[in-house]
DNA sequence: TGTACATCAGTGAACGCGCGTTCACTGATGTAC
DNA sequence: TGTACATCAGTGAACGCGCGTTCACTGATGTAC
């Protein structure tokens, strides 16, 4: 409405990141407009531009920002030896498949993300590799490269699984689905969690 | 063009679907529009309603249709034994990954058909209890309860592995993703192999 | 300290465009005579 | 067998609408004097 300090205008534009963040992995990517994601933010559509050069822009830097707020959950019980256990239990609860805007941005986007432009797929690659470098310093602290395909492997079966829970029909089969992924992750970690 | 028997309507319309297919799962359900998709028939934007209700009326007709085609190709060769290894390489192989229209519709389309309709997300499960009620008996024939289970985890575990393998812009990295996929869904599938 | 001014984040209307859907019309066909 | 007609799959223009993007304008602010 007025003009404030340069800090301010920072401020704005992380409220549009993260405001559209949680529209974007609620509707989608085609299925959220610029008005409606400047909206979420008390915000009318024209300022958009001040902040972005494109929705193409906003996307990209939404990735990234996702990418970055799930590393720093999962870096922030680092040191809690039943924190991984716990992180799958709750990724693959019913809570998380019934509030995507709230949840992981690889369950809500991927698909999305993978037929979109160059931009986004970087800042997807490069938000995943970090993410990947953490998770794989605790699955396999001796064997980075092992820890990281192990990282890898365990991040597609969880989104894989949400996702196909997200879409059944039927909600015994959609929680029997959950339930069975949590075991089957958890034997994918492996000797990662058993040795600790 | 001109009236025909009542079988060249129902041709026409299987065109419809099966290229409607290919677009959807080509550019997603959201970037594919009315017209583009009879375009993909040879055909115009207005004889659409001759076929369907509604777009959605299409989505989840196209749906049912592309699960069914799956299911037809897995059980072709259910007699072979080898058929399920060969399945899950050319499932994670690179050239799935490089041509999502004549692949797999659960990759393509997962997390669009769980933002979907009713209707769209019923075809889904529906088609998917056909599928994974045949592969059960393949994984596990004397425990029908544990091969559904067993399946649907493959399921999700494959189309997770596919997407992250698409969205990620590193080809030495998603290469990785597929060839480590390969060996987790074949542990996966587990004694219903090497018992054979 | 008080006033005039330049700044610029944000407004809201407008742009051309493609969306899903409707509809008056066309014209090749199978049928009736 | 030949002709008149009813059928109806398909055409293409049009509907209101929301899209991404542009732009002239507003008005509260920090700054200069």
């Amino acid at each position: 409405v007025a003009r404030y300090g340069k800090e301010q205008k920072a401020a704005t534009r992380q409220r549009i990141v993260a405001t559209a963040g949680e529209k974007l992995k609620r509707d989608g990517i085609d299925g959220s407009g610029v008005a409606g994601l400047m909206a979420g933010a008390g915000l009318t559509n024209g300022a958009f531009y001040a902040h972005f050069d494109s929705k193409d822009d906003l996307v990209a830097t939404v990735v990234a920002d996702q990418l970055e707020a799930q590393r720093r959950a999962l870096q922030h019980d680092a040191d809690d030896s039943g924190a991984l256990e716990r992180f799958v239990r709750a990724y693959l609860s019913t809570d998380h498949r019934d509030d995507p805007a709230s949840g992981c941005p690889s369950a809500a986007l991927l698909e999305e993300i993978g037929r979109g432009s160059a931009a986004v797929r970087r800042a997807y690659t490069d938000g995943t590799l970090a993410l990947v470098e953490d998770l794989a310093a605790r699955l396999a602290p001796q064997d980075p490269p092992a820890g990281r395909a192990r990282a890898l492997q365990c991040m597609a079966t969880l989104v894989g699984t949400l996702q196909l829970a997200r879409a059944l029909d039927e909600p015994a089969m959609s929680d029997a689905v959950l339930e069975h992924g949590v075991q089957t992750v958890l034997a994918q970690m492996g000797s990662a969690l058993t040795a600790r």
